[in-house]
DNA sequence: AGAAATAATACACACGTGTGAATTTGGGTT
DNA sequence: AACCCAAATTCACACGTGTGTATTATTTCT
């Protein structure tokens, strides 16, 4: 087993408080005696037991970060940025996983609850997520959420602008001259769903464009998603000519849609996607797509996160909204505005 | 804050050992107030603090993955796989990443000992880390290794066959008829990179070609490293005509540099990759590659880690060789052998 | 030098939970 | 009714650490 303090009480000969007390404050501990027990604690290779330290300081020096997938390469960004932060700041972090599905994340947050993270990041599934957010709330763990938007809670926020990311890529397909632009969404209720769906809707009829609502489906953020969304708009008489997919993921199963029936993109089909995931551009056709600061909104919902766990009690409300840009790739058919291997 | 074992033993008019004994090994404590105590328990929201049991029962149902690289989508893979086991088996997983730095990974290991996880799965950088093996072996840490072979250390490992896999990818060049095929290989001294040279200079010498040194070089397993590998053979006058490279990052990295100098894949140069990451079908260029069940590794090395967790003391050191197969797409230039969305 | 002030250390309890041993309670037997 | 045994419950301590308070050792002042 590890050495403890008692261990060094008994080889320094003095009692554990006398150690305890040398190794934090060492005000009220004879200089003689401080220097003797500091120095048999690098001998003896000593470490606080962080566990223990917690049920008295009340802190694990852990944090958890909470996703509805953890394939997702965005959420993996955000998970390094949050990561990085947090190390630094001496935490752990434990990846808990939703599978997109309400049942386990909130089973997920009492678990962590109990375990006495000292606070946590989440990307909550969507406004029925409330629930497990006042849990949160009530057992006094601060969290901060991010990525998505929710009514109600009040908590430090970090996400994109949602809507304006959206009204980029769809203005883009329409500045290119498409009229029948598709919009493949995520799942219903997320925010990030509803506000790409409001900045698509916005960019089309700014622009006189109907925004029928034939032309928008809702489904799983994943590559299946994409599949099936493209099968859906592409098996119909009257094909769009273009795709705003909500995020890369979807692209991607539209990509592989495409291959297998033969449709060219660009040329039958304009796609963009939304994230900018690392293997974007060195996709079968190079993505266009609305690029969001992944790893900078991890580090910031982390800064936020540390924030909080050192305010007493009010820290400011935090409302941190990252604006994204449009990258433009061959996707779109539109000429290429970005090029070289990274940055 | 949260109700403690006190709360419900107040509530019911107990001792807090009745509460506990209750609430495990009910065999002692009376039928009736078993029910009593059960129910009000439920009613408060009792939860277990796992942290303090922790503290008796030396376990705190948490474990750690340590990776070089937590951007590399073969061990997100990997996470991902040991992560659906253990949250089964009801322990949350810490993610920590190494940096591909070996002083970043005798201080997280450290860290990781002394906040009491109850075990870990670790994929090592080299021989280099046995120093830190033998720490987690002194503090009682059960572990196991993933993904690299580290001799000396007698601990569960789960493995793929990296001299097959690596085989496997330099015949299938050589059976092209490409005669100088060069090898952008991995870290220096890591097991992966020994074996994975292993491998393609037995297919090579197998066939009578040369196993020239100047047709490897070594360097990190991303996209640098790819691009740098594709320039130092690609900028020689006598550049080799195949490159199999140590995973599929690397071969990203040489599809980046192809981009640029215009050179094409596989007409100009066949390439070949490992690991078969999600995306290694959508690229550029669908991506011929080695495929490894990153998720069944996962999943292995979590099961092992269970037994480890679970046996008192001497469990069979289980060695998990998984083999690997090649899944020919169009970077190598052969006839396509694989087809289709998603399986 | 003796009392008072101060410095240094030990004691005891706490955090939330678990557990062996002691104690109380209840039921049955004689 | 006295007794015994078993069942049920409480006591007391433990895990490793932190901290207020009591205690002891040392210095300072008169």
């Amino acid at each position: 087993m590890s050495v403890t303090i008692k261990d060094i009480a008994k080889a320094v000969g003095v009692s554990h408080s006398t150690v305890s007390r040398a190794l934090n404050k060492s005000s009220l501990v004879n200089e003689r005696t401080l220097a003797r027990i500091r120095q048999m604690a690098g001998e003896m290779g000593y470490r606080p037991n962080v566990i223990a330290q917690g049920l008295k300081r009340k802190g694990t020096k852990t944090i958890a970060l909470v996703v509805p997938d953890i394939a997702n390469p965005y959420f993996i960004t955000v998970a390094i940025g949050v990561q990085e932060k947090m190390r630094a700041f001496g935490y752990h972090m434990i990846l808990a996983n939703t599978n997109r599905n309400l049942e386990t994340e909130s089973e997920e947050i009492k678990l962590l609850c109990h375990r006495m993270i000292d606070g946590l990041v989440i990307c909550p599934l969507s406004e029925a997520s409330v629930p497990c957010l006042g849990y949160l709330r009530e057992h006094e763990v601060p969290f901060v959420i991010v990525s998505r938007d929710v009514k109600g809670i009040a908590t430090p926020v970090v996400l994109p602008d949602d809507f304006y990311g959206a009204y980029l890529a769809t203005a883009h397909l329409a500045d290119l001259g498409h009229t029948r632009i598709a919009h493949i969404a995520g799942p219903e209720k997320a925010s990030v769903t509803v506000d790409r769906i409001a900045g698509y809707k916005a960019a089309l009829s700014e622009r006189g464009l109907s925004t029928d609502g034939q032309l928008v489906t809702m489904g799983p953020l994943d590559m299946s998603g994409g599949y099936e969304g493209a099968r859906t708009f592409l098996e119909r008489d009257d094909p769009p000519t273009a795709i705003f997919a909500a995020n890369d993921l979807i692209a991607i199963g539209v990509l592989g849609y495409a291959r297998e029936r033969g449709i060219r993109i660009p040329e039958d089909i304009a796609l963009v996607g939304f994230d900018d995931i690392d293997v974007a551009r060195y996709l079968e056709v190079p993505l266009t797509t609305v690029a969001q600061p992944a790893r900078e909104i991890g580090n910031r919902a982390g800064e936020l996160l540390y924030e909080a766990l050192h305010s007493p009690s009010e820290t400011p409300l935090h409302r941190v909204i990252m604006r994204p840009t449009l990258v433009i790739r061959e996707s779109s058919g539109a000429a290429r505005r970005e090029v070289g291997p990274r940055n």
